[in-house]
DNA sequence: GCGATTGCGGTAAGCGTTTGCTTCTTCGGT
DNA sequence: ACCGAAGAAGCAAACGCTTACCGCAATCGC
């Protein structure tokens, strides 16, 4: 039962919402001073076990909270964390947001979220926001900042976690993802397939990341001794529709390529989708490769052959470079780049080019085979 | 330019992180006090012109930002807004919390972000870690929220918002969501096409929601004079992967259904993967309808007929309410129920069932007259 | 047995704001 | 010319907590 609470300097009983119970509220109650109460519930060993005992059943019977908020603005720590993502409603994103969250919320922190939506302005202002919250550090997970936000951030001392930022930014965290291996990867698989015409469907090339996935993918066809035509690279937006768009341009055109790689997964579904209305199919006529490895992915029809960057290890060296920057003795301080592998998963949006010698291979899914209208 | 900025009192400038500039340092700059500083950043009048002037210039070349947990402490309120949602990874729930956030961020509030992931624990550690942050209130848009946990939260006497909470709570806002109106209209489109064996792939049980969906479902059937066999109610868990087990157990089943809707899109999505895996096509053979509408309702192969329910007007009414809760003042301050409407939206996953009458109009070549089941 | 040491708990000074109250200035009215 | 009112700025308390510091009592060494 939960007796009367009061004291002189806080009628916070009275005045304020119910339910909001200050360390003094337990500290009468328990009959010690506050100080005791906050070495108490921050289990600092000097405290009589028989006081904390008291205090804890105190706690637990006026049902005291402590205000985070009070902790942070004396300890100068928020335990909060800011995660700045360029678009919530691609999927890729909410995977990641929870991963990190998870973790986050593991280490005793929590996350505020923003998504940018490819808005600069709105990224400043929610930056601001964040600074204002004192949140602890920042990851910013947009795979497209621009250099110059990057600059101005930098000049705040303040723990921060880009991925694909430039090189040669001094005293920031980077999670360098290898795009080079996965689009490899995925090349090669096309490639040993039979393909030549291999076009790519890139994200908006003004952002960082696409142009590395972009020249990632030029770099694996040249390896493999492919020139690849103007007109088989085509820009897009990371979404859905730009996907479609994309995918339709490349259709119109004369030269059809035999396979399609795209710059995430997003774009390799509206890239999908644009297929579907014509008659072609994927895989029979043409090939689709993707790139996140979103778990939508498997789901697509046909299931999506892509690229897998796993959200989880990029979550997690985010919140290990975090804290790495924010909790002072940690193991790694020192450490700046953190890499993050990427590798195909071969699904069945992928298959022999059309003509090709082992068509019997296409592996049709067994159903009687209509044109589509 | 930054002139030395240190007093006696704070030496942040030394002390810590560079940028933690406080408003003594604004007060010194402006050679006024910091109530003066604080009148001037909060526009309050009664501060003259010229010295308000003088602590904005001060303010810009230090580079002030108000500490928002300073504030928060003394003012009692955080702006900071909680909500929860059952699983971030669900495509429905990022495009709710873009709205909310838009929202919530148009008023002045921040948005601390939870997914349950339908795990009470995890629930109500996580209402516990809002309550210590001092969130000024909660939308709970979890669809499936366990009734003692209400009751519970009901208790703390506190802004709160539910997503189809029972009724008689008081003290809380409910976002009362017309299920019946949206699948009255999926169920009758059905109908009107002449579907007559429509199975319903509903959400888990145990939660409200689904159950209410459900019930919907039954009560239209009802009223258009179907019978609905049990076989053809089977349970998912509003997942793709739920969606694919249900729907492989209602194809496995003798009696197969010629229509399907489903308690959400996700379940959707995974019936259409379930029915790609067998000789079957939709719409041609089987319809589907979803619910929700997600964004990538209609980028599905076919687009998804699905039930929407906006997710734009359902966060503008979590907002509404919890500002209707939080400030004094509010001109909805009395209202408690907030209704939300749901409406078909016609795609191409839904068709004539297959051998009924106007067959041609299936997008196939025409067929010679049958009679119907 | 007495002074020094140790162990614990309380007191109070902040953390960065807001805001009630006080003080100072200025101006109008008589 | 004097008094009072009004307007504007400053002082200081408070928000809920942590922690440096101090004081008290008990213990130990000799």
């Amino acid at each position: 039962m939960i007796a009367s609470v009061s004291h002189s300097r806080n009628q916070s009983s009275e005045r304020k919402r119910p339910g909001s119970v200050s360390i003094r509220d337990v500290a009468q109650r328990a009959g010690v001073s506050i100080a005791t109460v906050s070495r108490a519930v921050n289990r600092i060993p000097t405290v009589d076990p028989e006081l904390a005992r008291r205090v804890w059943k105190a706690i637990d019977e006026v049902g005291y909270l402590p205000n985070t908020q009070a902790r942070a603005l004396v300890s100068g720590r928020s335990h909060l964390l800011g995660l700045i993502v360029s678009e919530i409603t691609n999927p890729f994103f909410p995977e990641l947001v929870q991963e990190f969250e998870n973790l986050a919320t593991a280490q005793g922190y929590e996350v505020l979220i923003g998504s940018t939506n490819y808005d600069s302005a709105r990224t400043e202002s929610l930056m601001r926001r964040l600074l204002q919250r004192n949140v602890d550090g920042v990851a910013v997970m947009t795979f497209g900042v621009e250099e110059d936000l990057v600059k101005k951030l930098v000049e705040r001392e303040f723990p921060l976690v880009f991925v694909d930022a430039g090189p040669g930014l001094p005293n920031i965290h980077v999670l360098k993802v290898d795009y080079a291996e996965g689009i490899r990867q995925g090349v090669q698989h096309l490639a040993a397939l039979g393909h030549r015409k291999i076009a790519f469907i890139s994200g908006p090339l003004e952002q960082r990341s696409p142009r590395v996935r972009r020249e990632a993918f030029l770099r694996a066809m040249t390896e493999i001794g492919i020139h690849v035509p103007a007109e088989h690279l085509v820009e897009g937006t990371h979404t859905m529709e730009g996907g479609i768009a994309a995918m339709e341009r490349l259709l119109e055109r004369g030269d059809l390529p035999t396979a399609v790689m795209c710059s995430n997964d997003m774009t390799a579904i509206g890239a999908l989708h644009a297929i579907y209305r014509t008659p072609l199919k994927v895989p029979q006529d043409i090939s689709v490769v993707g790139f996140d490895d979103i778990h939508l992915a498997q789901f697509m029809l046909p299931p999506l052959t892509t690229v897998q960057m796993s959200c989880k290890s990029l979550a997690a060296a985010a919140i290990e470079a975090l804290r790495a920057g924010i909790e002072p003795d940690h193991p790694k301080a020192k450490q700046k780049e953190w890499p993050i592998s990427t590798q195909i998963v071969v699904r069945q949006s992928t298959a022999f080019p059309p003509g090709s010698l082992p068509a019997r291979m296409n592996k049709e899914p067994a159903r009687p085979t209509k044109p589509r209208a």
